[in-house]
DNA sequence: ATCAACGTAAGG
DNA sequence: CCTTACGTTGAT
């Protein structure tokens, strides 16, 4: 197993070596995010401001003027953040619809739609910690969360080194493509690097991948079952979904649950908190950090503190043996690695690249996130008011979708402004910033549809 | 348009 | 109390 992971690591490359720090490092901002979309919008200003995303095209060049090439390259060029961002509109779009695609998320969220306020919440737990291989998506791509993060830091660095020209870089490989290719993205490296398009996992188009694998990879539960009779129940039953079910429990009650006790559910629970996940935190056995910015180094939970996880195991590459699967409940067939630590690289700051864990409120920001529907959590909430949201309630709540593809990554990027100004931002990272609130704060913005899924969204699946 | 930072919801 | 992250503001 590790060979594998290694191996890929190595290929990337270039990357662990050195110095990592480079780059990433906080210097400016880069990337276009999402971040404030709505303070934009708050000023009438700007609002026109449309092709800003043409016009922007300097904001390209910002990004090299900025700061150090670095970030130059891995923002902009790389895009990644630069997919989600709304900025563009064009973008945007692909973005969206590709979020829906996620597909595995059959739930409606036509639900809840841009109820925003409501939303579902859930908590969505399960699984997390472990990179883990599965097949899913028919294509048996074997997930390898590990060798995803190992990309994508490769990547990281890749850049971060390689000062260069990441011009030509730029616009030669995957200016856009990558968009177009429906690549979310922080899509990793490969995609752009070398490979075509294919996600770490290797499977080629989905977005979808990005967001599911990561999704199922962890445990959120790509959304499934329930109301919607999408999801053919028949069928297969998203692979993880087995265990990863909805519980009831959180979800039910809205608001708060205290669903400690509950968790006995599914075995994970556990909380650590530890606070953040990043791929790289993991790595960087170093520094941990605590608090928003900061990172544990176990996010994999590997080492676990209590427990929780995995007792403890230390071997890293297996499944279940020192993972007991069903605490994370993952599937049966679903193989889980423990990352390496070591290797060397380390960001600056471990923020970033955290993936979020369960543990930690992260992602699992149960509270709101996820479950879809079924819970009933979803709205919820505790003032709803009247309207929800739209209507009068000026405050229009907080919680994010938990549906959207944002709201179902994972992993924080770490190099995107907010994950590297996580400390003082306070924000989530840009490409998990929940559409659903970047709208709101928009406003208008043209609704992709929901998400529902059309057919695409279940090739995953099979 | 974005970034950075603050204050503070919100879940635990 | 802690943590995460939303919404806002001010600067660029
Ligand atoms: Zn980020
Ligand atoms: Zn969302």
């Amino acid at each position: 197993m590790f060979d594998l992971t290694r191996s890929i690591c190595v290929e990337n490359g270039l990357t662990r070596s050195s110095g990592i720090e480079n780059g990433l490092t906080r210097s400016s901002g880069i990337e276009n995010g999402l971040t404030r979309s709505s303070g934009i919008e708050n000023s009438l200003t700007r609002s026109s401001g449309i092709e800003n995303g043409l016009t922007r095209s300097s904001g390209i060049e910002n990004g090299l003027t900025r700061s150090s090439g670095i970030e130059n390259g891995l923002t902009r060029s790389s895009g990644i953040e630069n997919g989600l961002t709304r900025s563009s509109g064009i973008e945007n779009s692909l973005t969206r619809s590709s979020g829906i695609e996620n597909g595995p998320s059959q739930y409606d969220h036509s639900v809840h739609s841009h109820s925003s306020t409501t939303t579902t919440n859930g908590h969505n737990h399960h699984g997390q910690c472990c990179a883990v291989t599965m097949d899913g998506c028919g294509l048996t791509p074997v997930l390898d969360y590990t060798a995803e993060m190992e990309r994508y830091r490769s990547f990281a660095n890749f850049y971060a080194k390689t000062n260069v020209n990441m011009n030509a870089v730029n616009s030669m490989n995957f200016p856009q493509s990558a968009k177009l290719a429906r690549i979310t993205p922080p899509m990793f490296p490969g995609g752009r690097l070398g490979v075509a398009g294919v996600t770490p996992w290797g499977c080629h188009d989905n977005v979808n991948m990005n967001i599911n694998a990561a999704a199922m990879l962890w445990g959120r539960k790509p959304p499934v079952h329930q109301a919607t009779p999408l999801a053919p129940p028949t069928t297969h039953p998203p692979p993880l979904a087995t265990h990863m079910q909805p519980h009831p429990h959180r979800t039910g009650g809205e608001g708060k649950q205290h669903g400690g006790h509950a968790s006995s559910s599914q075995g994970q629970e556990t909380h650590h908190h530890h606070g953040n996940n990043n791929f790289l935190s993991g790595y960087t056995t170093t520094d941990h950090m605590t608090k928003q910015g900061h990172t544990h180094q176990d996010m994999l939970s590997l080492s676990d503190r209590n427990s929780s996880c995995n007792g403890g195991g230390g071997a890293n590459g297996v499944n279940m043996p020192n993972f007991p699967a069903g605490m994370l409940g993952l599937p049966p067939g679903v193989i889980v690695m423990a990352m390496g630590s070591h290797n060397g690289v380390n960001i600056p700051d471990s923020s970033h690249f955290q993936m979020a864990t369960n543990h930690n409120q992260m992602l699992s920001d149960c509270h709101h996130a996820n479950q879809t529907n079924s819970s009933p959590c979803p709205s919820t909430s505790p003032g709803m008011t009247s309207g929800g949201q739209g209507s009068g309630a000026s405050k229009r709540k907080r919680k994010r979708c938990g549906v959207c593809a944002p709201c179902r990554r994972l992993i924080n990027c770490g190099v995107c402004s907010a994950c590297r100004n996580r400390k003082t931002g306070h924000q989530i990272c840009k490409f998990r910033k929940c559409d659903e609130l970047k709208k709101k704060a928009g406003s208008i913005q043209l609704e992709s549809p929901p998400s529902v899924p059309s057919g695409e969204a279940f090739r995953w699946f099979f």
